[in-house]
DNA sequence: TGTTGGCACTCGGATGTTTTGAGTGCTAAT
DNA sequence: ATTAGCACTCAAAACATCCGAGTGCCAACA
C-alpha cells in the first residue's frame, strides 16, 4: 500500500484544514470544507490508511486526526505549491529591508525584524561565516593613555571593534607603529591562519619593550578571533506567546529558554547550514518537530536558507514557528527576503 | 484612625506572609505562623481596620487579604528593614561583575546579568546620561574607498562607532585630513551643543568639493547624535515566566511585549531619573504597582539605583519584579551590586 | 473599652457526575 | 470499491456537590 493520488489529495486537505484550524479535522468536517466526491465513509477507510502509514494520527480515539511529522514532511516535499507574493507586498519588505543601512550586519537585523513580522513567528539569521573570510585590515587606534580601540575588518566586508587596555606609558606614535606592523604582516591572512604566534612574529626591531609589546599584541589577537564568533540576531521571540500550541506557560518557557542560549540556536543553524542547499534561486530547508535536535523544538518547523556575502562566503537566515505552519506563504516570504538581502548586500560591497 | 504600632506589625506580617506564600493570608494562618499575644478574633478587626484605611483587600469575600499598593507602600517605607548581604555573595557578585571586562558597557551587561540571576526577575540597565558629557575624540578610519568607520569617544570613556558611506574618491589623506580638522574643532565640547552647523563649519579650505565634504561632515555627526542614543540592557525577560503571577500567557505577553520595546522602557526610566534619590550609599528608588505608568506593569515593581561615570554623568541600573517581592534581599542586592559596579568603573577610568 | 470565643455565612476551588457531540470502526447492502 | 447506517468512544462542557479557610458580627468578659 503506498500514496496513491487520491491518498496525496487528502493529506493534502487534512494538512491545510488543520493549519488553519489548529483542530484535529474529522471525516464529515472535510467532506463539508472540500468538495470531494467521496462519502465520509469512503474518506475514513483512506484517513485509516495513512494513519497506518504514519501520515497522520489521533490525539485520542474520538478524535479527528492531525499530521504527523511524516505527513508535514510529504506536505512540503510534495503537496503543497508555493504561494506567490504581491507585488504590493515584495515592496514593503524590500523598503524594510533596505531603510537605515549602513552595513551588511543592519541588513540583517532588518531583515530579521521583516521576516518576523510578516510571518508572525521567531525569525533568526546568522552573521556570514567569517572563517572562510580572511583579513583586509587592523587598525590600533589610541583613545588615551591606557586604552586603544582594535578595528578589524574582514573580507566580508564586516568591520568588528574592541576597546583593549595597553600599557600606560605608550604613546600615540609607538601604538601607529605598532599599528602598521601588524597590519602589514596579517592583511590577506584567512582568518583561521592567524594565531598568537603569528601575531606576534608580526612586530619586529621596534622600540618597545617586549613585554609590554606582547600586551598589546596578545589583545589584538583577542580582537581577531572576536570577530570571528558568529552572531545571531534573533526577532519576534514574544510572538511565540501569541501561538495556541505555546499557550501554555511551561511549553512557552521550555522554548523560549533554548531560544535565549544563542550559543545553542547558532551551533545548531550552522550545523545545518554545512548540510546541502540546492542552489536554486528558491531554494531552502526545512526541519520539522523531531527532526529538530533542539529541547523544546519538537512542536516547532525550522525553515531556513542562506544568503550570500560575495562568492563564496554565506550566512543563514530563517524562521522558527509551529509545525502547524503555512508553509507555502511562509516560505515564498523567506524566499523573497533571501533575495532582497542577496541583492542588497551586492549593492553595499559593490 | 491612623496606623499604631499593632497594625504596623499586622500589616508587615501580611506582607511578609504574602511575599512567601503567594496565597491570600487570613487571621487564622496569619497567628500560626507568628506568635502574637492575639487572638483570632481581634486580629481580624485589626485586619478590618487596615482594609478600611487601604492597605489591604480581599480578592473576594471569603478569602484572606493581600497588600495593596498603599500597604507595600507603607511597608517599604518604614516596615522592613534590609538585609544584610552574606560575605560569600558579596564576592559571587563581584566576580560576575568583574569577569572579562574591557569598557564600561561590559560591566553594565555583567551587572545587569547578575542581578538578574540574583534575584531571578528581569533587571535592566541604562547606559550613561550621555547629554551631559562632551566629545572627547573624533577620528574617520577609511575602510575601503567609500567605506569609512567613525569612532566618537565620549568623556564618560564610553566608544562608539559607526560605519558610513562616503564618496568613493575620497582618499586616505583627504579622509585624514577632514578627521583632524573636525575633531580639533569639536573635541571638547558638550554633546547638547553639536549641531550639523558646527560640524559643517568645522572644516574649510580643504581640496575637497564642497558636496562630498558635506556628505561625510553629516555622516560624521549623525554618527556623533547615535553615540548621544540612551541604549538598555534588559536581561532575564524569560523568568517573567517562573512568577506565579504571570503564569497566564496573556498577562506574560502583555508585559513582555512592554519590555520588548527598549525605547518605551528607557524613556520611562529615563524620566524617573531625573526625580531626586538621596545621596547615600543605600539609595534607590521603588515604584509599585500602578505607581508605575507602563502597560502592563501593573502588577510589579520597579527598583532601580544610579550608578556613577566620574562626578556628574549617571546612569540607572535596576530590577522589575512581581509587586510580591522579597524587597528587603532584592533591595539589598541592588545595593551591593551598585557599589560593585562604581568602583569598577573608578577602575577602568582610572 | 478592648479582647475574645463562638457562630452563621460566604464563596472559590476541588471533586464528582452527566450530557453532548464530533469522531471512529465495522458491517451489510449497493 | 463505495456507502449508508449504527454502535461505540471519549474529551470537553455543563452541572452539581462538597469542603474549608476565611469573614463579619455579637455577646460575654476583663
Amino acid at each position: 500500500m503506498s500514496l496513491d493520488d487520491r491518498k496525496k489529495v487528502i493529506l493534502q486537505a487534512i494538512v491545510d484544514d488543520y493549519v488553519t484550524t489548529c483542530e484535529p479535522v474529522g471525516s464529515k468536517a472535510l467532506i463539508d470544507r472540500h468538495n470531494f466526491t467521496l462519502s465520509s465513509a469512503t474518506l475514513r477507510n483512506e484517513m485509516a490508511d495513512l494513519e497506518k502509514l504514519g501520515y497522520i494520527e489521533k490525539p485520542h480515539t474520538s478524535a479527528g486526526r492531525i499530521p504527523s511529522d511524516k505527513g508535514y514532511r510529504e506536505y512540503v516535499d510534495s503537496l503543497m505549491h508555493i504561494d506567490t507574493i504581491s507585488n504590493a507586498e515584495k515592496k514593503d519588505i524590500e523598503s524594510r529591508i533596505a531603510t537605515g543601512v549602513g552595513e551588511v550586519t543592519d541588513l540583517l537585523k532588518n531583515a530579521t525584524n521583516t521576516l518576523s513580522t510578516k510571518t508572525g513567528y521567531v525569525s533568526l539569521a546568522m552573521t556570514p561565516v567569517l572563517k572562510k573570510s580572511y583579513l583586509t585590515q587592523l587598525k590600533l587606534l589610541m583613545i588615551e593613555p591606557g586604552k586603544a580601540l582594535v578595528v578589524v575588518v574582514l573580507s566580508a566586508g564586516v568591520v568588528k571593534d574592541k576597546l583593549v587596555r595597553i600599557p600606560n606609558f605608550l604613546t600615540d606614535v609607538q601604538v601607529n607603529e605598532i599599528s602598521r606592523a601588524v597590519e602589514k604582516q596579517l592583511s590577506g591572512m584567512p582568518l583561521d591562519e592567524i594565531t598568537l604566534i603569528t601575531v606576534a612574529s608580526s612586530v619586529k626591531n621596534t622600540s618597545i619593550p617586549d613585554s609590554f609589546l606582547n600586551q598589546v599584541l596578545y589583545e589584538a589577537y583577542t580582537a581577531i578571533k572576536q570577530a570571528d564568533k558568529l552572531d545571531v540576531y534573533l526577532e519576534g521571540k514574544n510572538r511565540i506567546l501569541s501561538i495556541p500550541e505555546f499557550n501554555d506557560v511551561g511549553r512557552a518557557k521550555g522554548l523560549l529558554d533554548t531560544l535565549s542560549d544563542d550559543g545553542m540556536v547558532a551551533g545548531y543553524v550552522n550545523e545545518l547550514g554545512t548540510e546541502e542547499i540546492s542552489e536554486g534561486d528558491d531554494s531552502y530547508m526545512i526541519r520539522i518537530g523531531q527532526e529538530i535536535a533542539l529541547e523544546g523544538l519538537e512542536d516547532c518547523s525550522f525553515i531556513t536558507t542562506t544568503y550570500k556575502v560575495g562568492d563564496k562566503i554565506s550566512g543563514n537566515i530563517g524562521i522558527i514557528g509551529p509545525k502547524r505552519m503555512e508553509y507555502s506563504k511562509v516560505i515564498s516570504q523567506i524566499n523573497f527576503v533571501r533575495k532582497t538581502l542577496n541583492d542588497e548586500i551586492k549593492k553595499i560591497n559593490g
